[in-house]
RNA sequence: GCUCCCUUCGUCUAGCGGUUAGGACGCCGGCCUCUCACGCCGGUAACAGGGGUUCGAUCCCCCUAGGGAGCGCCA
């Protein structure tokens, strides 16, 4: 049995989009799976649009989520000769011929179908004509349909797919200029990479029976082809820029982590039981095409936010403070003085879906708290306050070793003498300390902002205190 | 318009002729509790509609409706 073959082979006009990658996770688990070899190929023909920073996002978005590639970067640019080399053999064969019809003649008879109802197709003018060459006419090659019989392939996904050729036209192949077009050069390349696996977004169905004829045409096998599915938005329309992110990059900004993306990604549109979390050995040992869905599915920022709280639940501590560590540096906030970013890390993993919230969460612990939350403040900093924290700061500044237990028993001790429960003087403090009314446990907030810190900020709570009293006065 | 494809809770999905139609996210309760979160327990909620086939249809067939895609010298 011939080995597993498949690729990725994105055009490179902009960002790398959500399911791209989703079909380049499953090109590769497919190729994981059964040890084959997985290519990335840039369909770059069309040279107006294709860049080279699109090139690299690509690759960065691949490289992101964990995803590598045995062979390649292939470029299409790069095979205009052997293009052509097939180009001329077909014609030379009368596999295709030239047209010399202009944009004009060709608008002219779509818009006349369109007007009749019936399905746009060339009108095959140049097919058999002698002598179809115009001075200064610059021709197009087109691909000789058969006219008649069906054509059948293979979809891993959908089953047989059958289609009449009477439905197909003879299509351009070859630009006026000699470059060629995506349908022909898809099949060029993947017989001359081997590709035994064709995984791709199912907006290709209706594109694979001109391709299965082409394959025919130059005498090759066909391929085992697998149409997945579109990724729509929450709406189920076609994803786009309104429906928030579509970029994997931009997730990355939004501080998802790429096992999160990559589980998230996995599942839509492919299961295996009722199993959500997978590692990526799972993934790779269970992946199969057949069971992947036939529907769209809708893109679930929710679901995706759980799964990512879950990684960083997961997640390697030091890795976490790493990323911490860089995002706080991006906002100019100064580690100085501040806790240990692991620290940080520990006692807020589980209270973030994402980096960003794990950073919004952390910054009183570095920097001094600004504006108190307005509800927060109102609630739990209000004269009845005042006595415990003057109480508990007193008590704070006597300590030595400024350490949860420590802390915790000095609450106690407050909340004992003054005849009152610990919310009562938790809440206050944690407002003091962090300017919400949430944070992690208050003895372990207290000894990550430090002493000094907490003291200073008790004051400034009772500065607070009193001068509301003051107003409502 | 034509052709192809799709249709189970709001969402992701399990199901592969006989099930109280299962799980997950979300949502709503409850427990835990110094807040938030985590965790745990419980609840809400679906077979698009109509015909067949069959002793029996979510499952097989047909039709309808709805959705998507293609019909380019874009990919």
């Amino acid at each position: 049995m011939a080995a597993v073959r498949t690729r990725f082979a994105p055009s490179p006009t902009g960002y790398l989009h959500i399911g791209g990658m989703r079909t380049a996770l499953f090109a590769w688990l497919y190729a994981r799976h059964h040890g084959g070899v997985f290519v990335l190929r840039i369909e770059d023909t069309d040279r107006e649009r294709s860049t080279q920073a699109s090139v690299e996002v690509i690759m960065q978005g691949m490289s992101w989520i964990g995803l590598d590639y045995d062979e390649g970067p292939l470029f299409q640019s790069d095979r205009i000769d052997r293009y052509r080399e097939v180009l001329d053999q077909l014609l030379e064969q009368g596999l295709a011929y030239r047209c010399y019809c202009s944009q004009e003649e060709l608008d002219a008879v779509r818009e006349e179908q369109r007007a009749q109802n019936i399905k746009p197709r060339y009108n095959r003018k140049c097919r058999d004509a002698k002598n179809p060459s115009r001075p200064g006419v610059e021709p197009v090659i087109r691909f000789r349909n058969p006219l008649e019989g069906p054509v059948v392939f293979e979809d891993l996904v959908r089953g047989r797919i059958s289609i009449s050729n009477d439905e197909l036209d003879d299509l351009v192949i070859a630009r006026a200029d000699g470059t060629p077009t995506y349908n022909f050069a898809v099949v060029v390349d993947d017989i001359d990479m081997g590709i035994t696996h064709v995984i791709r977004g199912d907006d290709h169905v209706n594109n694979t029976p001109r391709q299965a004829n082409i394959f025919k045409a130059l005498d090759a096998p066909l391929p085992v082809f697998a149409h997945v599915p579109m990724i729509v938005g929450a709406d189920g329309q076609r994803l786009s820029k309104r429906h928030g992110a579509v970029s994997v990059m931009e997730y990355r900004d939004q501080g998802f982590l790429p096992e999160a993306m990559r589980n998230y990604l996995v599942r839509l549109g492919w299961s295996h039981g009722d199993q959500e979390i997978f590692s990526l050995e799972e993934m790779i040992e269970f992946f199969d095409l057949s069971r992947v869905n036939r529907a769209a599915s809708a893109f679930d920022q929710d679901k995706l936010r759980w799964l990512n709280q879950h990684y960083i639940k997961e997640a390697d501590g030091e890795r976490l403070a790493l990323l911490l560590c860089q995002r706080l540096r991006e906002l100019e906030v100064s580690l100085e003085g501040g806790p240990q970013p692991a620290a940080v890390v520990e006692a807020l993993r589980e209270r973030a879906q994402t980096l960003d919230e794990l950073v919004g969460k952390s910054l009183y612990f570095f920097q001094d708290v600004g504006e108190y939350d307005e509800g927060a403040a109102k609630k739990h900093l209000r004269p009845a306050a005042g006595p415990l924290l003057e109480d508990v700061r007193e008590r704070f500044a006597g300590v030595d070793q400024w350490a949860p237990e420590v802390i915790h028993a000095q609450l106690h001790a407050c909340v004992e003498a003054q005849g009152s429960k610990l919310g009562k003087v938790a809440q206050p403090l944690r407002v003091a300390v962090s300017g919400t009314a949430a944070t992690p446990p208050i003895d372990e907030t207290l000894a990550l902002v430090g002493k000094q810190r907490t003291l200073q900020r008790i004051d400034a709570a009772l500065a607070f205190i009193a001068a509301r009293a003051g107003q409502d006065a």
